[in-house]
RNA sequence: GCCGGGGUGUGGUAGCGGUUAUCCCUGGGGACUGUGGAUCCCUAGACCUGGGUUCAAAUCCCAGCCCCGGCCCCA
């Protein structure tokens, strides 16, 4: 019986996770020089952290169960919740801010469709104790180099969901529980609904028309516009962090649109957010490769109010996109090549072992381990794309020499054990240096 | 949750009512018994699952599973 890989999972083989690894490295090393240090958290929680706040969104695609004792658990649908979970319960006394950064694997039971999957990996970052402007666009234009290192070509969207909170408390017949449902119903678009449950309370119209006004701004002249127009007030103090993060993100040369439509659906932020696309149209329907945005999380799990400002990475969507152009090819190793029936010559077989395990102090080496013929090894090894074969016969032992035979050009050499081991470590050594330099 | 298009050896495919199920790639062996990449030969290996229609199903119908994509939402 064939069993099947499990439903939006998928297996990545060795080219795959060559380049996985590649930009892995990459986003990793601008985390650490941009000062964040890596953690990691449970893969499962209990189901209570996310179902808290997380937003109805979230609930209905968690991976949720009982585990033997009857707890409540669920596969993490995202990492955010369970960083500040960890930094409550082992870091409060940790001088702020507290910037880490995490890579690991999510699961939502959704429609598997490009750039979907049910297990996805998100790599992300979070700033714990500050929501500042400054916070915030750092950790934005962290995000831009992260992508730049990728050659991922993307926009940003910015918006600010205070701006639309303080219009919503205005409307004074509204409580906070029709706040959330309205945020929600702006972030899905749904436009029709906003202005029946507004109306429906008895909101006055002149609000209503300001709300729809502020959540289809789109564009950089448009703040100061929606204020000579009333709709924000001068004193706002959402628009006075969102105009101090738009300068610093000029300083930073970071491009970007403001769409204060963005509400997002995980419903924990609570000041900035921001969305990047990414343009070159190879995601189809699915291009936003990140997402992120101030938030107080740390509240709700009976810490202290703690302002925090975090992104993610969607990383197969980049690793979609991302197309490596060195370091594509496998670079092939040696083979050492016992010449002779193993189950005979036993020393040829220990010699070839003693060989190979010299060699990898140094080189990938690999060694027949199916007592193929001679024919065959070299057959496997030339399609495995190796440089070398050192062969080991019945006549290298009596003269105490091995064969080094060069599998790009043909030609072959006897020469001593010690010999051959350093001329292939000078050689592969040579060829790290080459590559790094590259 | 909704809507399309698909599942044939390891991978890629042809066949679309009756064939010994095609070809390329792959594994093993050989021509060439201590030398790979070329050529040729032998050999291994497949019709997603379950029902139905039919004298006869890979082929037609239905359901499920899975894949690819779109809507919605997200990363």
């Amino acid at each position: 019986m064939r069993i099947e890989r499990a439903r939006g999972t998928r297996d990545f083989l060795p080219e795959e996770m060559r380049k996985r690894r590649i930009m892995e490295e990459r986003m990793r090393a601008i985390a650490e020089r941009w000062g964040y240090e890596e953690i990691r958290t449970p893969t499962f929680e209990r189901a209570e952290l996310f179902t808290l706040k997380s937003g109805q969104e979230i609930l209905k695609e968690m991976y949720e169960f009982a585990d033997k004792s009857g707890r409540h658990l669920a596969l993490r649908p995202e990492i955010t919740a369970s960083v500040i979970r960890m930094y409550l319960n082992e870091l409060k006394m940790a001088p702020k801010p507290t910037k880490w950064y995490y890579f690991g694997n999510c699961f939502r039971y959704e429609e598997p469709q490009k750039g979907r999957f049910r297990e996805f990996w998100q790599f992300g970052t979070e700033i714990i104790g500050s929501d500042s402007p400054e916070a915030q666009a750092e950790l934005i234009a962290l995000a831009f180099a992260m992508l730049t290192a990728l050659d991922v070509q993307a926009e940003l969207h910015v918006g600010h969901v205070g701006l639309i909170r303080e219009l919503l408390r205005a409307a004074t017949p509204l409580n906070e529980e029709q706040h959330a449902i309205v945020m929600r119903l702006i972030d899905k678009g749904e436009r029709a609904a906003v202005i029946e449950l507004m109306e429906d309370v008895g909101v006055e119209q002149s609000l209503i028309d300001d709300l729809l006004y502020l959540i289809e701004l789109k564009g950089e002249d448009t703040l100061q516009e929606a204020r000579d127009r009333g709709v924000i007030a001068a004193k706002s103090a959402a628009l006075s962090e969102l105009q101090a993060l738009l300068e610093l993100l000029a300083v930073y040369r970071v491009a970007y649109t403001l769409n204060l439509g963005i509400a997002r659906g995980l419903d924990y932020y609570t000041g900035m957010v921001f969305e990047i696309y990414e343009v070159g149209g190879k995601l189809g329907a699915q291009n936003q490769v990140c997402g992120g945005g101030s938030y107080r999380l740390a509240k709700l799990f009976g810490g202290e109010d703690i302002p925090s400002t975090g992104f993610a990475f969607g990383f197969d969507r980049l690793a979609e996109i991302f197309e490596r152009a060195e370091g594509d090819v496998r670079q092939g190793g040696v083979v050492v090549v016992p010449i002779g029936d193993k189950n005979v010559d036993r020393a040829i077989t220990s010699a070839a072992i003693e060989m190979a395990s010299r060699l990898r102090e140094y080189v990938p080496t690999h060694i027949d381990l199916m007592n193929r013929s001679l024919k065959a090894q070299l057959k496997y090894a030339n399609a495995r794309n190796d440089l070398f074969a050192v062969m080991i016969g019945a006549n290298e032992l009596q003269a105490g020499v091995v064969t080094l035979r060069d599998l790009v050009t043909g030609s072959q050499e006897q020469l001593s054990v010690d010999a051959c081991v350093e001329h292939l470590r000078a050689r592969f050594e040579s060829r790290l240096n080459d590559k790094n330099s590259t």
